[in-house]
DNA sequence: GTCTATATTCTGATAGAC
DNA sequence: GTCTATCAGAATATAGAC
């Protein structure tokens, strides 16, 4: 709008660039094998303005984390909470929002499984902000058609791991996957857009799957 | 036996417990953010000698991430082959054998992970070597009960990747997975003692769920 | 804002005494 | 075989010219 933005849209700025860089490089290898110098490198600029527009490698890896982290929480926590459809409904959406998301950015569970494991501290306040009221809307809809006798009573950690496990996983050991079942990088994409169609039916049968004795004690 | 042997046997020699050290490091934090000196540190020892005994950062890694890699392997394909057992035996023993194996080992996954995806080829050798046997067996006689009518028909891909996803990741997504579901560590190991015989009962729920028209072609 | 050149720190590896 | 001391190189960060 203003005159301050009236060539902005064409090509990146150089913080755009390194930020772009960065991302690319943590994300794929982490902080330790990544260099400041492939970050200048990949970005086209000298390895000086790294330090001058983010004042130390560290720093410019906690902006990428936390953006990192951040839309991979957003993305798999699309927003199956504000409406009221059936646990049906609901689990399409969700396994389809995952796979559409992880599709674009395989990268980003293994990135932020890594780093979740080298430092839990700094994320668990990121984690229940984001990410628990669409857990618990879910989880409470489950409860309640466990209760009303709908399905088989579930716990929670198991129906979350479940979902997931369906879900992700794929993408996080996608290369032993495909080695072992022998699957290009295509038929690995087609073998994903098919299971958008068959994890919430897998996931419908494991909810429908009475359960003998859950021989778990909870208090 | 013979006199060589005499007393090793009380304390570990220096070269294993720099192996034992190395082995921890490694897989925690991978090479790159591991160093030598914390590896000497761990092991109790002089950062010289871990350089007498073996010749290099690089060829010390070698030797944990190829027995790292081995020993996953064969954690998880443990011989069900051998044997003529039904499918049901087979997936109970499998998921069984996984979960102990895990929870024994639970950083192996992720590191085996990370350095797959870093190093695709020099690993695809011994994926190929060690995994398939086992592989072709099982599929195979899932492939043959589809025929029989026994089961629904299921991709190899998709049977994998579900009893992988069920068995395996919530060891890798286990810090997420307890804190959003806020459970602790026993908690933890008490849901996957659970799971020994649940995921079984799922992947049999899933086996016999028919699916409409696979809409994926086929060659 | 961007670059070249340089300082500083870190880390893997070795020399040499014991 | 084990240690101390040190080297050589790499990687991050900064100084200073433009």
């Amino acid at each position: 709008m203003s005159k301050a933005k009236k060539i902005v849209e064409k090509e990146a700025s150089t913080e755009e660039k390194i930020k772009a860089a960065a991302k690319k490089l943590f994300t794929q290898k982490g902080f330790a094998a990544t260099r400041t110098r492939d970050i200048a490198e990949e970005a086209g600029i000298n390895l000086a303005l790294l330090n001058y527009y983010f004042r130390s490698k560290e720093k410019l890896y906690d902006i990428i984390m936390l953006e990192n982290f951040r839309q991979f929480i957003q993305g798999i926590s699309v927003n199956v909470f504000d409406e009221k459809t059936s646990i049906e409904e609901k689990l399409e959406k969700v396994v389809i929002a995952y796979i559409d998301f992880l599709s674009a950015n395989p990268n980003l569970p293994l990135f932020v499984l890594n780093e979740i494991k080298g430092n839990p501290s700094r994320i668990a306040a990121q984690i229940n902000e984001e990410v628990s009221p669409t857990r618990s809307h879910l989880l409470q809809q489950v409860q309640e058609a466990a209760k009303a006798g709908k399905i088989a009573p579930i716990d929670p950690f198991h129906f979350i791991a479940n979902l997931v496990g369906l879900t992700i996983f794929p993408f996080i050991g996608r290369p032993i996957l495909q080695r072992v079942t022998n699957t290009t990088d295509e038929q690995f994409l087609a073998h994903m857009e098919e299971r958008k169609r068959l994890v919430p039916i897998w996931l419908k049968a494991i909810l429908s799957t009475p359960i003998t004795t859950p021989a778990h004690a909870k208090k």
